[in-house]
DNA sequence: TCTCCCTATTTACTCCGACATATTATGTGC
DNA sequence: GCACATAATATGTCGGAGTAAATAGGGAGA
């Protein structure tokens, strides 16, 4: 039975591969998020950046119009093309959220995403406690299953972790909870990978897992939120001590809960 | 030095002064959020279809990027483009949001962002009552003012709730849900802008507002969410009962909360 | 001197036609 | 029947020409 064949050329965002004017907005998008840019700012214009990235005018045009669509940047004749204020950005897009933690990722900015997961996971797991049938039980079983086989430090491992939560959101028969949550969670574990060095994980993560599945599974909303409550402060502590080997030299006040 | 000068003339993406691309990314956005191109449908070659549009490849193009951006469709060379599944789109993007309620929006999509509301702002207004600072209280109580002064039928009375919770979002100190709570905001206005024919509000919402301020002021977190809650359930049945005049005519179980 | 309107210039926007590249489909030889 | 080379096709990139819009600047009038 060939499983998956279903994600396997679904990057065509990522790599080498991507093409050119994906490029571009991938380099400019880099540089808006990381302060490059500041909003404000007024980009050179087409013809002389075109020509400074070496590219023609229609490949930065398109890289614009994605940035445009992202609410990065605004174009208007005689005025030029010109970084919009920080409130306007679509942070929660995954592209922008990926340009976000491309470099140094912004603390407070960290800070901001996992207060957001802390809202929102324990409530989709209260809804999938109240809404799953047996399918969302059964691929949860078998993603449990798989993340024991493998630990989380495998890529099997990682997707196995990955299809336990997904069935958690497609049990919720929510699709803006889904969306949302998704690009949360790849977010996150963008940051998760950039400390994927040899640490060991604090503990094994299976019995938390275990006990969200068996509150969903009993169909106890309030038992499957808190479980999955503390998943989520599992995986903000797993950040904290990342981020702290990172920058943090010594005890100052936690950037990631302001304690 | 002439301040200001940034958010004088910020509509770009209304109105008929749109740009080409930009129509033809709003036809596309609402075609496709509407169901005339499903998941998996091809479109027709760029040459094609830009003739049949009658527009230039160029902007058939850019318009093109823009939907790939949001997540809509992917092309690929020789492949074509091609309708992506639903799980991919965007659909937290504001402008993916407006196509979403271009025309006669999906009840289970509302239902859905109204989960995810009733999710989302008691948390925020938990978060507001625990950092605001004295600027915000004072943004707060003059948007309350002007508020009493006009009522929610007129512009500037709307225009004032939003100046309210926008001060709640600041508040928070939280960019992340200030980006999700104006996008769904701004989504569920358009459906109550839909209705907004003669029907009467079901009561005073002044109270309601009023006692969420109160709470936020004076740092009570349970009950800034508690009182937002009142808040985000009396709009539900403000939408309930305008959708329920659309096309629900006499009673069947409510789509909006399954009951 | 100030205000208003008109003009000029700058910049993005649109169009066009050609070529390059990537991917699928075809066909050929083994 | 399989592997590899080949061709066909659609997207991707390029460069240039002309259009439309918005700002800045100057001039007429008060």
């Amino acid at each position: 039975m060939k499983v998956d064949e279903t994600s396997r050329k679904t990057d065509e965002t990522r790599g080498p591969g991507r093409r050119l004017h994906g490029a571009i907005a991938h380099r400019l998008g880099t540089d808006i998020l990381s302060g490059k840019y500041a909003p404000g700012d007024v980009l050179s214009g087409e013809v002389a950046f075109a020509e400074e990235l070496k590219v023609s005018r229609s490949a930065y045009r398109e890289a614009i119009q994605v940035l445009t669509a992202k609410g990065l940047v605004a174009s208007r004749p005689k005025a030029g093309t010109r970084v919009l204020p920080r409130e306007r950005w679509n942070l929660l897009d995954p592209d922008v959220l990926g340009w976000a933690f491309a470099g140094e990722p912004d603390i407070e900015f960290v800070r901001s995403l996992f207060e957001l997961r802390a809202i929102v996971e324990p409530a989709a797991a209260r809804f999938a406690a109240r809404r799953r049938d047996k399918d969302d039980l059964k691929t949860m079983k078998d993603a449990l299953a798989a993340m024991r086989r493998h630990t989380l430090t495998t890529d099997a491992g990682r997707a196995a972790d990955r299809d336990f939560h997904n069935a958690i959101l497609t049990a919720t028969r929510n699709d803006a909870l889904m969306v949302l949550s998704a690009s949360i969670g790849a977010a996150v574990n963008w940051t998760t990978q950039f400390k994927q060095r040899a640490r060991a994980l604090p503990r094994n993560p299976i019995p938390d897992h275990v006990r969200v599945y068996d509150a969903i599974a009993a169909g106890d909303e309030n038992a499957a939120a808190e479980a999955m409550n503390v998943l989520v402060d599992l995986a903000l502590e797993d950040t904290r001590s990342a981020i702290e080997d990172r920058d943090a030299p010594q005890g100052q006040p936690d950037a990631l809960t302001g304690e």
